[in-house]
DNA sequence: AATGAATGAGCGTTCATTCAT
DNA sequence: AATGAATGAACGCTCATTCAT
């Protein structure tokens, strides 16, 4: 063990950090491994080490961004009670995601195109887990009476959607320095917790 | 000149129809022009005969789907005129026509993955276009006085967002037979006009 | 047969001359039969109604130019008697030939890269003619005692070579509006002369 | 590492060789890179490990003949002083290389027909600098009074295209073993120095 | 473990040739 | 006879993957 280690950290990650910012400017079909490699600072073979191919990258790579996001996710949820409170953190926890991690949110919002019937059960897997999630959180604020008894999925896709096309928007635009400070998310928010009122 | 010339129009037709075909299962990159032509039932070189490259059928391909969408939408809204209608109108056509042409739809809805500046740019611009339609609907809802003063463009976002979800739910659930015949569209909707009431 | 016959000439000429022209700025295998059939201003399809392959139009256009060389030639050497006035005819009318038939000219010092076996055949046969026709030449002029017994074959190389080199000047050349007026012509003769008396 | 790499070299150089033999049978267009890659011993790809394109091979093979050739040329002509010997020398010297080498020997004396841009500006360059290396022992002759005042370039074409024809005569004509013996040559030398004293 | 030179299957594209009209 | 739309074999080049070091 050297001193490189220390500052590199561990090559498998360096390779997940590069794919993603590789996958996320290229796609699947676009992005090569050397350059993946490159980016990562690693011999080409390396990547072969840790990855048993380039499809399997892109799965772990998926799976990591997503670990990242539930990760700050939950963190934030912590001792947000009202519905209301739940929604804003949502948005704001997701939109300051997508702005930090610009590269990783194209993956998460990209509907990326069939590369592959694994890759494609991995990812239709996820979104529904996240439909599922805001199903919860919805059933539960009508439980609470909180809002009005409604089809949870409805809002579920309502909220999803919104927030998808607003977030592309934050990805996309780079006029736009602080996502935050844009009213656009609020007039969401406000159109959707009037409609459930 | 046989039977079949009739039925399946011209080549450059067939072609178009093809790539939709196989772009839609296998992405851009992923997509092989011989494969294209085989479901085509052409031969590799007849491809070049009415398209320049692989990627100048990919553009002409999204130009003509958001043609044909386009086209149906117009047809559609002929005598449409609250907001209310219009809102439900655009949710039935645009989800029968996903219903009825999931392989054109998958392209609509999917956020290819950067492919090259040309393809990104014509992408980008139809979706920009979209959005602008629908604010231009909102306003103009507003200007009526059938629905409060809001952003258009948080409406916008809200309408497009849920709307590519369901629809999604549409292309990719393959256990609904009938589209129209799910509440879930009509709870998003009913949802979306009470927040703008 | 209608007026157009007349001015147009006969077509199997007509794609010869257009495979004169494709041919030498081109190459055998650069050139495209599409494009020697459109400067012949006929289909595609017509070009193997005279010709059963490209290679067989390189060819028969090969024997073409030869055989109008040889025409011009034969045509201007009657009535030449001494061998220097032979030489400078020589030169004269294959410089002369060379610069009204620049593109024939290309095909007929262009050591043509092997392009097959036939066709390689072919040129080879026709260097050799030459060869022996200019060999013949000088046996004459010195069984007439005009230049001095020296080995026939040997000036025959003297004389095709220089005037190869003078001639790709010529061709190459396009600061010389004229070809007659250099010197290097005259000099080249001179010089051949001398090394022959 | 076997004892073959002592003997191939690197794998550049075995490229080059396989380059010469395969584009002087075949020429440019008739060449197949996959060929050159079997010639050589190794895969396809590899070909382009260490050349960008088919005619970079090309280019960097018309340079590498050049090169080997002017070495050869610039090791024998040291200690040659009178324009008699230069002049014996320099068709030895190229016959021999010609002889030798017969597959360079093609490329060194075709006249490639119009393969691209850089291809021709390279091969003409190359050509200019040879009259231009001739001319100047032309003149250094004229000046030590060994040879009459001549035009300088008319010997220059003389020498070169007596050259090329007899080179090219060594090169296809296969009846012949040895080169040297011939008196061709000499024969051809003695009526230039004639035709110069 | 780490590397990158080497590989060859595979793809986009071209073009000589055919054949229905 | 004349055509040009259609074809598919063939080629230049790429890049995921392997393997000797």
């Amino acid at each position: 063990m050297n001193i490189n280690d220390r500052f590199c950290g561990d090559k498998r990650l360096r390779i997940i950090e590069a794919a993603i910012a590789v996958f996320s400017r290229k796609g699947f079909h676009g992005a090569k491994v050397e350059e993946i490699a490159e980016v990562a600072e690693v011999g080409k073979g390396t990547v072969y080490e840790y990855f048993k191919s380039k499809k399997d990258l892109f799965l772990e790579m998926v799976l990591y961004i997503h670990k990242k996001y539930e990760d700050i996710a939950a963190r934030e949820f912590l001792g947000v009670i009202t519905f209301r409170q739940r929604l804003q953190e949502f948005f704001r926890v997701t939109l300051e995601f997508l702005h930090q991690h610009k590269e990783m949110a194209l993956i998460l919002l990209a509907d990326h195109p069939p590369v592959d019937g694994d890759v494609n059960r991995l990812i239709l897997l996820k979104k529904q887990q996240q439909v599922s999630k805001v199903s919860k959180m919805v059933e539960h604020a009508i439980e609470q009476g909180e809002i009005r008894p409604v089809n949870p999925k409805a809002v579920a896709q309502l909220i999803l959607g919104s927030l998808a096309m607003v977030g592309s928007q934050v990805v996309l635009g780079e006029e736009e320095k602080e996502p935050g400070d844009g009213k656009l998310e609020q007039d969401v928010i406000d159109i959707i917790m009037r409609g459930l009122k």
